[in-house]
DNA sequence: TATTGTTATACTCTATAACTATA
DNA sequence: TATAGTTATAGAGTATAACAATA
């Protein structure tokens, strides 16, 4: 099979146009695709959500994450709040300002990313979601013996 | 929907999966992904590819490309040859270790691929293949007026 | 005047290691 | 001793601009 059709190359082709067209569509609110994806999970979260937690499911270093919230914080789009129940934790909570924020920008960055992916149906989005929720594999991966 | 359920982060995620996959598949041969994409590519055609048509291909810009035939020309992988057709233009072609290089490193970074892929059938891998080659847009892709 | 390859630069992303304060 | 957050650093990836040689 030409090297064309690895579905590895395909994949990262096609990750790095989505990448580039949600940083393009969020560039107006000043954020880009990972503070966004910080600032997007924050909002979700009832009480706030742990470094750890995010850098969990962000698939992230903790020590990035704390690169990404200082961003998000020095814009103030959020806050870090102390945990009652673990002085070690910081819960991570959006501003009212980066609710608003974070709905004008997922606004934009939905339509261009609808756009993006114009060339599938519905259902063919909804089975390529499917796909690469299970190659994502956003549960936890076993790993080689330490 | 939520946040973890946007197709352009399953995308990211999924696809760092694969890159780092697959270079831990080739760190033994001394590649990357990028150079190993370069150098598939020359050993697939007749007679060298151009490093402007590699960075259309890899979607890259030509600069980018300098830097990866360098680092395989170092390796003893690939040389730059000389276009008969166009001076300005130099033919990028493997040397016989780079095609020895290329299908030892090529069936490791396969098997690997295979094995992230694992949890999907040969039919869904099919399926994903298709999506991703639309969504990645290999064709010469329409931009904005310039 | 336009194109190919190149150099240079800056910024972002990725990957580790080590430190602190708490548990 | 283990965990949450932090700092620091180095390397890889991305994005532009400008230049020489050639078309």
């Amino acid at each position: 099979m030409p090297f064309v059709d690895n579905i590895g190359f395909l994949m990262s082709r096609a990750s790095g146009q989505l990448v580039r067209a949600t940083n393009a569509a969020l560039a107006d609110d000043g954020l880009r695709v990972r503070q966004y994806s910080v600032l997007s999970l924050v909002c979700e979260s009832a009480d706030g959500e742990s470094q750890r937690d995010l850098a969990e499911v962000l698939g992230l270093d903790p020590s990035q994450v704390v690169a990404l919230v200082d961003d998000l914080d020095r814009a103030g789009l959020v806050e870090r709040r102390p945990s009652p129940a673990d002085r070690r934790t910081k819960l991570v909570v959006p501003t009212e300002r980066g609710r608003a924020v974070r709905d004008r920008a997922g606004e934009r960055a939905d339509a261009r990313l609808a756009e993006t992916l114009g060339a599938l149906t519905e259902d063919e989005q909804a089975t390529l979601r499917a796909l690469l929720a299970r190659v994502a594999d956003l549960g936890v991966a076993p790993r080689v013996a330490p």
